[in-house]
DNA sequence: ACGATGATGAAC
DNA sequence: TTCATCATCGTA
């Protein structure tokens, strides 16, 4: 079908693999079943002094894996109902990852991971086949005057400075 | 505008 | 151990 992005695809810029990662295809293989979706929104959340981030609290039980190794999951709760699904990037000791917000057909970060199944078993797990759930290049390219950028969404809390930033990626329809 | 609903981190 | 907060969403 498509190319599976492997782990050198996240080992890079966060706000580039933001970017790149619209128009790339997210793939899920559940009780047999495969679905799959073009990626049409993203954030980057990169490094400890991103007070947006979760890594600005330094390094938790939570947030260890931002720390970690690119290319693996992390999920976690938000309101007690909606899981967040986000794939770390940079280096490893260099918290940083991109948050993945819609997919087409589904708007909205917490209506993806319901859709497509996602919940904290997959979290610290890596983006591979094997693991049930995995990002693929099928060719689609995305041209660079329809993709829009804006601040982040739901991070009024963090300094104006970080709320400033347009970190949040999508393609215009 | 607001409530649902539970994990998280910080305060005590 | 308690408390406020939260990378959201549906209903109003």
């Amino acid at each position: 079908m498509g190319t599976e992005l492997g782990k050198a695809f996240f080992d890079r810029d966060t706000v580039l693999v933001a970017k790149e990662l619209l128009g790339k295809f997210l793939v899920r293989k559940f009780r047999g079943r495969e679905v799959s979706a073009m990626i049409t929104e993203t954030e980057a959340y990169d490094g400890s002094e991103d007070r947006a981030s979760h890594a600005s609290k330094g390094k938790t039980a939570r947030t260890e894996i931002m720390f970690g190794h690119p290319g693996v999951f992390y999920i976690y709760l938000v309101y007690g109902m909606y899981y967040m699904l986000n794939i770390v990037t940079r280096e490893h000791s260099h918290p940083a990852a991109v948050l993945i917000r819609s997919i087409q057909h589904y708007n909205g970060p917490g209506k993806l991971t319901k859709f497509l199944n996602i919940d904290k078993d997959l979290n610290a797990l890596p983006a591979k086949k094997s693991s049930g759930l995995w990002f693929e290049d099928r060719g689609v390219k995305i041209p660079p005057r329809s993709i829009k950028k804006t601040r982040r969404i739901g991070i009024d809390y963090a300094e104006p400075i970080w709320v400033a930033k347009k970190w949040r990626f999508f393609i215009e329809r």
